[in-house]
DNA sequence: GTCATTCTCTGACTTTAGTCAGGTAACGAG
DNA sequence: CTCGTTACCTGACTAAAGTCAGAGAATGAC
């Protein structure tokens, strides 16, 4: 990593925050401070629950409360008790606060094509491509794995989705209780380990280790969101489970996959895992890998 | 103009402003105001005047007064009398400021480094080129391209670069006294016109426009600056004195270039100049240009 | 030297942003 | 029904950011 690196980096963001900050003052123009306009913008078309809105604005609830009360006096939102819980406060725009988040948005549309308006067609292709990437590649960089029980909400979430994507992919379709229907447990300590990529707090992807015996263990629902896909998700949760592997002692990993995942068994094969015999009867397997893990590298 | 394209810039704007944003967070880890700390860091080890710090941070000037003697408090620069003028006082940075300086700079390092430590290196490199990239274009986007005075400071600047770097290019040298003499009055209003391209207020390039008669006029010293190249800098300026040309009714402008000025004469040949005799006696002049302006679109 | 202008500082504000310690109502487990 | 918890509100703060009018010194044009 060289110091020209550093510099290009750091100059990249000078300039963007420069450019693209210019976003708050046009947000000034509307005559409301910019934390108001913030949470107008949060609030959207569609309303949000005021524990949403804390959350994803990092706000004290008191401020909250306040800036909320501000709205309302403009008659720009209504807020309303829960129907589910009526602890939790709905917050919803009125035709008004609709209006005002419109010319919101007609701001930020206009900031975006100021960047695009100077520019010939070619170098408008090549700007848009260049912020793709970026975004892709800082998006990438944000990804964070963390190990967490095989039974939490997001982990649930991630193997549900997991499984219809299965559903959709296999010709034969997929059943979770017929496949490879080691459940949840097996992947909790102390037989296993699971995993979670989390993007901005989100989950993107999941993937889990499970113990076959004192020396082997098995990679199992590896998988990725498919809008972060292309991240390198998948590549950072099987390092991940590696490292787990090597440090439960294990000197073998094993896998299974189905035909139709093309891209899992290119994955897999990248990651110098090498096809080998069936070892297990899951129905749903066409190939099978294995990896022997280095030892440990000892601190 | 996509609204795809448009939405694609937004994501960009949004994800960047959060990520690059983090920079503001880390920077109150010195336990000093965001004001504080980006006056700080524009005053930078070279020192400023405060005219400048209020130019370049668009401070109310009693705001900045408090805010210069808060950190005078702290140790941490030293304001006196400017040399030249004394109203205009000049700010310093003490040795206990700057080591605070490089402390700010480490944390804008640990930034950029954050971004690039979890990629591979293949992604590293694509990361660094599509922010060069953005660079580019976002900065070509707001250059500013506007006729003023040819003996304006800036102007003035600009032509001196200009004749600088003719200098060192042309085999022969270059005195200004000598070459195509017409001096700035040639560029001003009535006879001609002067451009110059700004990129946030900074001068980056200029060009001019004299009259040669009732039909035809001349373009002339069209500069761009160095650290401005590939921009299309020249391209709008020749643009904006086309433009011109047509206003005041000219049919036809020619031009003359030095034989070691390559990529102005490819430039130009893009832009339509066809080479023709020469049609005049400067001894600079190896190549001559010339290109029938259509006529200008009525309003 | 006069006078308008420029640059900066001072004092007296306001607004925005944010924090903190209660308090109340609703909920959910027992 | 009780009781701990959650979600939100209220009041009472503080700190940061920004504004404005006016004063004083230095400058430059005349």
């Amino acid at each position: 990593m060289t110091e020209a690196a550093i510099q290009q980096i750091r100059r990249f963001n000078r300039l963007v925050t420069r450019r693209v900050g210019a976003l708050d003052q046009s947000y000034l123009s509307r005559g409301r401070p910019l934390g108001e306009a913030r949470l107008l913008f949060e609030i959207g078309q569609g309303g949000a629950d005021v524990r949403e809105l804390r959350a994803a604005l990092d706000l004290d609830s008191g401020y909250l409360s306040r800036l909320l009360r501000a709205l309302t006096a403009q008659g720009l939102i209504a807020v309303e008790k829960g129907r589910d819980d009526a602890r939790v406060r709905r917050v919803a725009l009125t035709a008004l606060g609709r209006a005002e988040v419109a010319a919101y948005d007609r701001l930020s549309d206009a900031l975006a094509r100021s960047f695009l308006e100077p520019l010939a067609p070619p170098e408008r292709e090549r700007l848009l491509a260049a912020m793709a990437e970026i975004e892709r590649l800082l998006s990438a960089g944000a990804v964070a794995v963390a190990c967490e029980p095989a039974d939490s909400a997001d982990a649930t979430w991630c193997l549900e989705r997991y499984f219809a994507e299965l559903a959709r992919r296999f010709d034969e379709g997929f059943d979770p209780a017929k496949g490879a229907a080691a459940g949840v447990e097996a992947m909790n300590p102390p037989h296993g380990w699971f995993f979670l990529a989390r993007l901005d707090g989100r989950p993107v992807g999941c993937g889990g280790l499970a113990r076959l015996g004192a020396e082997a263990g098995e990679v199992k629902r590896v998988w990725t969101a498919p809008d972060a896909r292309g991240l390198g998700v998948a590549r950072r949760l099987v390092a991940a489970i590696e490292a787990q592997a090597r440090e439960a002692g294990l000197s073998t990993l094993k896998l299974d996959t189905n035909r139709a995942l093309k891209e899992a068994q290119s994955l897999y094969r990248k990651l110098g895992y090498v096809e080998t015999a069936r070892y297990n009867d899951n129905p749903y397997a066409d190939h099978w890998f294995e990896k022997r893990l280095s030892r440990p590298a000892r601190g």
